[in-house]
DNA sequence: CATGAATGAGAGTTCATTCAT
DNA sequence: TATGAATGAACTCTCATTCAT
C-alpha cells in the first residue's frame, strides 16, 4: 500500500495531477498495483497491462497520470525511501546515546524490511533502471547517518572522527542484514541480529 | 576481458564446449563483449545482435555457444564472481592478523571494482536477474569470512563469538564501499578508505 | 471467407474477444486473411506478418485477439469442420432412403470442397499441426455416418449390422473423392461421381 | 529402417551417390535416422541438425548426400510409397476372385500400417510438403486398383463398369481405415476390419 | 476522465545451408 | 569424405505508447 505521505504532485507530472475525487482513487489504485506488481517481478517483467489490470482501471488511464513506466517507477522509488525514513526517523532520534538509538534504528529497518520486501526490492532494482533515484536515496540516507555520527563526536558520544567512509560502510551492513534477515529468510529474529551488528560497532571485534 | 580462469565447458552448456581453436577464440570474443555490454547497459539493455557484433561474429553463432542469453549472463556471473575471488584470496591469506588480512583484502577488493566495474555491475544486477546465482556469490563469499572470522576467533586473534551476521555485515559493508568509492567516484585512495572503515571495525567506534 | 457461425467467443480465447464493433471488425478480417492465407500457402509457409499485412491491420493486431498463429489454427480447423457440417448436414436430412440422402450429401460434400480448397487443406493438415482437432472433426464425422446407417438398420433400409469401421471406410471415400475431383481437378460433375461411388456402396461390386 | 529397395542413385541426387562402402553406410544411416526422426515429429519439426545426429554422422555429411531436408524428405516419400507397393503386391496377386485378393491386401495394408507408422505420417504430409511425390504415390496406386478392377471386370468376376472413381473411393476408405486402425489405435484385429469392408464392397449395404 | 483497440519497433531464437579445415 | 563452426534471413511474439471514441 502506498501511504504514509499522501498522495500529491510529487507522484506524477505536474499537469498530470488528479483535480477529481474520482481521479484521485485512480490514481491511488495505480500506485498500490504498480508498487506490488514492481516488488513481485522487477521493473522488467511488470507490464502496464498487468498493472492497470491490477489496478481495475483500463489500460490508457496509465498515460493519464504517468508519462511512462520509468517515470512511475522512479516516483515510487522516491516514494518509498521517504517511507523507510519516516518508519525510521523516530526511532534514531529517541533516548539513549547515539549507538543506542542506531540499534533501535537498525531493528526498526529489518522489521521494516520483513514486512515490507517489495519496497526493498523496487529501491535496490533502481540502482539499474533509475540511478539517479538510487544515488539521491542512499545518498541521503548516507548524509544523515553522517550527520547524527558527527553529532554524535560533538557530543563526545563517539571517538570520531568519522567521515562519509563510516556513512557508507554502516548503511551497506544494514542494507545486506535487510536482505539476508528481512527478505532472503525470516529465521533470527530482527532484534537480535541488531545486538550482534551493534556490539561489533560499539566495541570493535578486538575487545575482550 | 574474461580472462584469469580460461575459458572452459563451465562457460557454456555441456554440449556446445568450442571443439576447435577457431571455435574458442569465437567463444572469447563473445565472453569478452558480452561482459562489456552488460557491463555498459546493463542485462535488459543489452542485446543479442549488439553483443554479436561487438565480437564481431554473425548473429546465429551466439546461439552456437549459449543456449540464451540469460544462461550467458548466468554463467558471466559465476565466472566474474570466481574472479573477485581468485583475486582478493591470496590478500586475506598473507601476512598479519587478521584484521590486517581483511585490511588488504579490502583495499584489493576496492581496486578491483575500480578496474572493473562491469563486474560489479553485473553481480548486482543478477540480484534480479538470476537469483540464484547472486545468492551463490554473496552466500559463499559470507561463508569464507565467517570461517575466516572463526578461525582468529580459535587462534585468539579476535574476540568473538562470531556468526553469520558478523559476516553478512562485513560483506555488506565492502560491497557499499566499492560501489562508492570503486564505482560511483574514484576521488579518494583506496588504501585510506580500507584504513578508516578497518579501524572501525577493530576498535569500533567508541574506543578513545 | 469466415462466415456462417458468426464471430463469438469461440474464435478466440475467453478474454481475446472484441467488446467494440471496431473490434469485431479487425477480428473478421484477420479470420478471413487467415483463412485464405493458411488455404493457400498451408500453415507452416503461411506467416503472421502475412495474414496481418494481408487483414490490412497492424502485426500486433493479430495478439489482440489470438495467443499464436497456432490457436488460430485450430480455432480455424474447428470452424471450417462446423462449416462442413452444416452444408452437408440439410441434404443428408431430406427424402429418400438413407442412402439417396448419403448421395446428395456426397454430391453437397463434393460441391463444397470445390468451392472451398482451402477448408479442405487446413483440415486436412490439421493432422500435422493440430492432431487433437484433426481427431475431433473426424471422429465426429465418423460418429454421425455410423448414426445414419444404423438409423437406416433400424427403419430395415440397410441390411446391417453397420459398425464403426463401415462409418470410416465411407469417410475415406469421401475426402479422397472431395480431393481427387474436387480439389486436383475439376473435369468430372460432382453428381456424376457421386453417383457412381453411390451405386457400388448400395449394391456392391458383384451385382449384375 | 529403410530398406527393402536397396539404396541406389534414386535416394540422392545424381551427383550425389556414395561410390565407397563407407559413403554407402553414412547414407543408410542417413535415411533410417531421417525416417524415423520425420515419422515422429513430422517434416517440419525434424531439423537437419537432430537427423545428422541421430545417425551419428556430422551435419555437414548431410549435404553430401541430399541437396537439402526436403530433397531427403521427397526420396523418402518415393522409397516409402515403393515399399507399401512391394508389401501388399505380392497379395493381391494371389488367387481367390479379384474381391478376395482385395480383401488380403487390406489386411496386409492395415497391418503394414500398424507396423510402420512412420512411413503412413510421411506419405500423408507429402501432401503439404511435395504435392507431386504425393500425388504420384496416389496416382499410381489408383491406375493399379483400376486396373485390377477392370481386369476383373474382363474376367466377369465384377460387374463393372467401373472406372478412377471406383479406385479413389477404394483407395480412400482404406487410407482411412489404415489410420483409425492402424495408427491411430489397434483396438481391433485387422483381418476382421478388412473382412467387415470388403463384404460392403462385394455386396453393398442393401443386400440381405 | 475513462476506455481499449491499434500500432510497430524491436527482441530473442531457430535452423537450413555454406565452407574452411 | 567428414567435420562442425559460421552465417543471416526469417520468424513468432511482446509491450510501451498513442489516440479515436
Amino acid at each position: 500500500m502506498v501511504a504514509g505521505r499522501g498522495i500529491d504532485a510529487t507522484m506524477t507530472g505536474e499537469d498530470k495531477a488528479p483535480r477529481t475525487e474520482r481521479g484521485r482513487r485512480t490514481l491511488r489504485a495505480l500506485l498500490d498495483a504498480a508498487a506490488a506488481e514492481f516488488g513481485e517481478k522487477g521493473f522488467h517483467e511488470s507490464s502496464v497491462v498487468s498493472i492497470t489490470s491490477r489496478a481495475g482501471v483500463a489500460l490508457g488511464s496509465f498515460y493519464t497520470y504517468f508519462d511512462s513506466k520509468e517515470t512511475l517507477f522512479r516516483a515510487l522509488v522516491k516514494h518509498m525511501s521517504g517511507q523507510v525514513r519516516d518508519h525510521v526517523a523516530p526511532l534514531v532520534a529517541g533516548e539513549g546515546d547515539q549507538l543506542e538509538r542506531e540499534r533501535r534504528g537498525l531493528t526498526a529497518f529489518l522489521a521494516f524490511a520483513r514486512s515490507h520486501k517489495e519496497i526493498y526490492r523496487i529501491i535496490d532494482e533502481a540502482e539499474f533502471v533509475a540511478p539517479d533515484a538510487w544515488r539521491a536515496h542512499y545518498g541521503t540516507t548516507a548524509d544523515r547517518i553522517l550527520e547524527r555520527l558527527q553529532g554524535a563526536v560533538a557530543r563526545g558520544e563517539l571517538a570520531g572522527p568519522v567521515d562519509e567512509a563510516h556513512a557508507w560502510a554502516i548503511m551497506g551492513m544494514n542494507v545486506f542484514l535487510g536482505l539476508r534477515y528481512g527478505v532472503l529468510d525470516e529465521e533470527r529474529g530482527v532484534g537480535e541480529v541488531a545486538d550482534v551488528v551493534n556490539a561489533m560497532l560499539r566495541d570493535g571485534l578486538t575487545k575482550r
